[in-house]
DNA sequence: AAACAATTAGGCAAATTTGCCTAATTGTTT
DNA sequence: AAACAATTAGGCAAATTTGCCTAATTGTTT
C-alpha cells in the first residue's frame, strides 16, 4: 500500500493565509477564481485546507491578487526562521 | 474536453531555484529526497520542471533544506513586485 | 424575517501526480 | 579511460487533484 503522507499543517496554515489575503482585497471566492482562472470550488477548498493544490495554482492565484507568490508564505514555520 | 491550464514559467523558475538552493547546501536529489521524504525521481522532475509539485511537497522540501518556504520562491515574477 | 449573496459540501469523470521500479545517460574522480 | 556517483528518463498503477455541476448551508442587507 502507497503512503501519500501530506503536510497537513501547512497545507491549512496556506488556506488561512490565502482567505485573510482574499478578504484584504475584498473579494470574494468567486472574483478570485475568475481572476486566477481556477475553479470556485477550488478556492473553497483550498481556503478551508482539504486539498492539496499545486504549485501552478499558487502562481495564478498570486498573480490574481497582484501580489508575489511569497506573500502567500509569510506566516510562520515552527523552528525554521525566514 | 477539460483544460488543464499552468503556469509553465512558474513550474520551471521554481525548479531551477530549487536546484540551485540544493547545490548550495551540497546536497544530492538522493539525500534531499530522503531528507524530504519525497521520492528521488519527484525531486528530478521537480527540478526540470516536468511536473507540477504539491504545496505540501513544497513544505517538506524546504523543512528538508532547513529554510522557510518563501525561500524556495525567491525570484522575480514578471510585473510583480515582491 | 425575507431576500439575496457568499460559501460550503460533495459527487463524478478525466487529468495529473506520486511512489516504486529499472535502465540509460551524464558528470566526477582517480 | 575506467570506475563510480549522480541524474535523467520513463513505465505502471494507485491516489489525488481539478473542473464541472447542483444542492445545502451560512452570512449579510434591507
Amino acid at each position: 500500500m502507497k503512503k501519500y503522507t501530506r503536510d497537513i499543517e501547512g497545507i491549512q496554515a496556506f488556506g488561512t493565509r490565502l482567505r485573510g489575503l482574499r478578504k484584504e482585497k475584498h473579494m470574494s471566492q468567486e472574483q478570485l477564481a475568475f481572476a486566477a482562472d481556477v475553479e470556485l470550488s477550488q478556492i473553497s477548498r483550498i481556503e478551508r485546507g482539504v486539498i492539496n493544490t499545486s504549485l501552478s495554482q499558487i502562481f495564478q492565484i498570486a498573480r490574481a491578487l497582484n501580489m508575489h507568490p511569497q506573500e502567500l508564505f509569510d506566516f510562520s514555520i515552527p523552528n525554521i526562521e525566514k
